[in-house]
DNA sequence: CGCAGGCATTTAAACGGTTTAAGGAGATTT
DNA sequence: AAATCTCCTTAAACCGTTTAAATGCCTGCG
């Protein structure tokens, strides 16, 4: 490489001063049209690229925005970020990804890295057991949070999130209205504001049709296809082999089926599932999965939108937004059977 | 928030120099161990804020690595980046990720914002198409590139990734070893070379094995699942139905196998497929599929050891690094049957 | 002819760190 | 008491941009 090309480099070549370049090059209505064309036609010869750390370091606008999640191989979160990229990308802002896996330390390093490098804002899907401390970080130092997917207690940022308990209701008396009464809940954990709004729902579909709520159906485990499919083998051990299962996700219940199918039984004939956030897969799944959609997109690109509008001085309404999640019913839930298959 | 804490804030509220607290923070030896400590204490108590972009402006290192790759919703890019970001994390790099979705646009405009950025380093899998100066543009520019899963012909920067040709033909051998005869190849496209090379992997197989080759029975297409599903409708029906699919990756694997069954037939009996990369998900499926290990840890693991290593001066050879692949035999291939199921 | 006003450009001071040569204070040697 | 040596600390330049204020230069007008 030859040496680096700066303002300074243009203006000398071209004999004006580098606020002069500075303007013309952002297209300011202060430099003369001529003048402008020149300069332009110059930093392009010479091949000059733009300096964005002195450029914020001055104007303190870095066009960061930060991105963390628990983990972006999930789908879910894939396309709350496939949403968010595409909203900032039409404002033309960088973003900085990072999983978390649910380490408050892992989120706060991000954070912290993101305070230094200028980050304009953030938006993130909180760790477990996050506390509020590490969101107002952020906040104090001038770096506005939005959270997506998840709660928080005792913060007034704006989030965006699917209405868990409606929806794993919708899911459950899906399976009560087709004769199920001995219906297992697989996955996640009861230790985030999802977790106590979803098993709220289940609870409250079962006690609604007068069905006795048995703890021992409630089985928390990882939000994955593995976790799904070692849940299966768990479940078909039990004494009273449940006839439905709510699952967590789509991945858990896309694992489920293939543990079911794996022990011979029929997915959707045998045992009915539901899946929840109606992911891509789920309607390729076989049996097509039966899921409730929980506006994945919907939520990345509101969050984005809030954060950009926050960003240009609009005045966006802190406190929670619920997205309405909506039934899909497929192949993978079916009536009761009098005789269950051994 | 108050305003900001700097070092001068620091150095003013102590007595000392704006110098020293530097020296201080960054524990060199030219500073006493008491002012060191008192001035740490201080910054940990103000709740000072290390501003990146003031610094390097005067070092030009900015701890930023950029990695752009197809589309990180891609398991197989999720392992490869997994890799990626545990190896740098250890060296403290913060990484800028983007997915460039096969626009040569898209990518170029991601090296352009990491130049103006001033990224350390960049790690891609280049989008198909892509110009050899778009590489050059981020070397001549101080910012070295290592390549991922793809190559480029005409540069000479190092590159990982698997000896695709070899693999493909450990799969399409396997099938031959069972007795298959008339065996698909489903995904992808020869655009790449990755594609070239796995289509010649497969080619030479069946020619060692004295199979004619039907370029029928090549199907180009999306690699996904969604693709992979697609694709078996198509396979289904054809005139002379393929008794076996060597498949791009896992991923179309799967969905092949799902339209298979949703087909009522039986995927590993009726019709043998194998897939690529052994995904975490490939021994979930039903049935297992059998498929070759790509190494996705290791190429990530690797093309960041080597952008590290060429960051502290290190002189890395260039070049391409093959990983070899290995075959994983499971449940989803099985020997040909005289008379196959209709 | 002197001056107000408009336009195009320049000056110079930030922004918040890092770097290095030079300075200062004691302690030690001569 | 002067000279030398060790440690620490600091002043000042620098990184590449932005921006408020200042400067020329013209033109038009009373």
């Amino acid at each position: 490489m030859a040496q680096k090309i700066k303002l300074s480099t243009i203006a000398e070549t071209l004999g004006v001063s580098t606020a002069t370049v500075s303007l013309a090059l952002r297209d300011s209505p202060l430099v003369a049209a001529v003048t402008r064309d020149k300069i332009k036609e110059q930093a392009r010869a010479l091949g000059y690229i733009y300096n964005r750390r002195a450029a914020s370091l001055r104007t303190s606008r870095s066009g960061i925005v930060g991105v963390v999640v628990h983990d972006i191989m999930n789908p879910f979160y894939g396309e709350i970020l496939k949403a968010i990229e595409a909203e900032l990308d039409r404002d033309r802002q960088t973003f900085i990804l990072s999983n978390h896996y649910d380490s408050v330390e892992k989120q706060r390093a991000f954070i912290e890295t993101l305070l230094q490098l200028g980050g304009d804002g953030v938006i993130m899907s909180p760790a477990i057991g996050t506390p509020p401390e590490d969101i107002r970080l952020a906040e104090d130092n001038g770096m506005p949070a939005i959270l997506v997917a998840r709660s928080i207690e005792g913060l007034d940022v704006p989030i965006f999130r699917g209405d868990d308990a409606y929806g794993i209701s919708l899911a459950t008396n899906h399976l009560i209205s087709l004769g199920h009464r001995c219906i297992a809940m697989v996955g996640g954990t009861d230790q985030t504001s999802t977790g106590r709004d979803r098993y709220q729902g289940y609870v409250t579909a079962l006690r609604k049709a007068n069905i006795e709520v048995d703890p021992n159906l409630r089985i928390p485990g990882p939000r994955t296809m593995q976790g799904g499919f070692e849940a299966a083998v768990h479940l078909l051990s039990l004494p009273q082999k449940p006839t439905a299962v709510v699952c967590w996700n789509d991945l858990v219940a896309i694992g489920i089926m293939n543990g079911i199918a794996r022990a011979g039984l029929v997915p959707g004939r045998d045992i009915s599932v539901t899946g929840y956030d109606d992911l891509e897969d789920a309607s390729i799944a076989t049996p097509a999965l039966t899921t409730v959609w929980n506006g994945q997109a919907e939520v990345g690109r509101s969050a984005a939108r809030a954060l950009l509008d926050k960003l240009n001085g609009s005045h966006e309404p802190d406190g929670i937004h619920l997205i309405k999640p909506e039934m899909r019913i497929r192949q993978s839930t079916g009536p009761l059977r009098s005789t269950p298959h051994d």
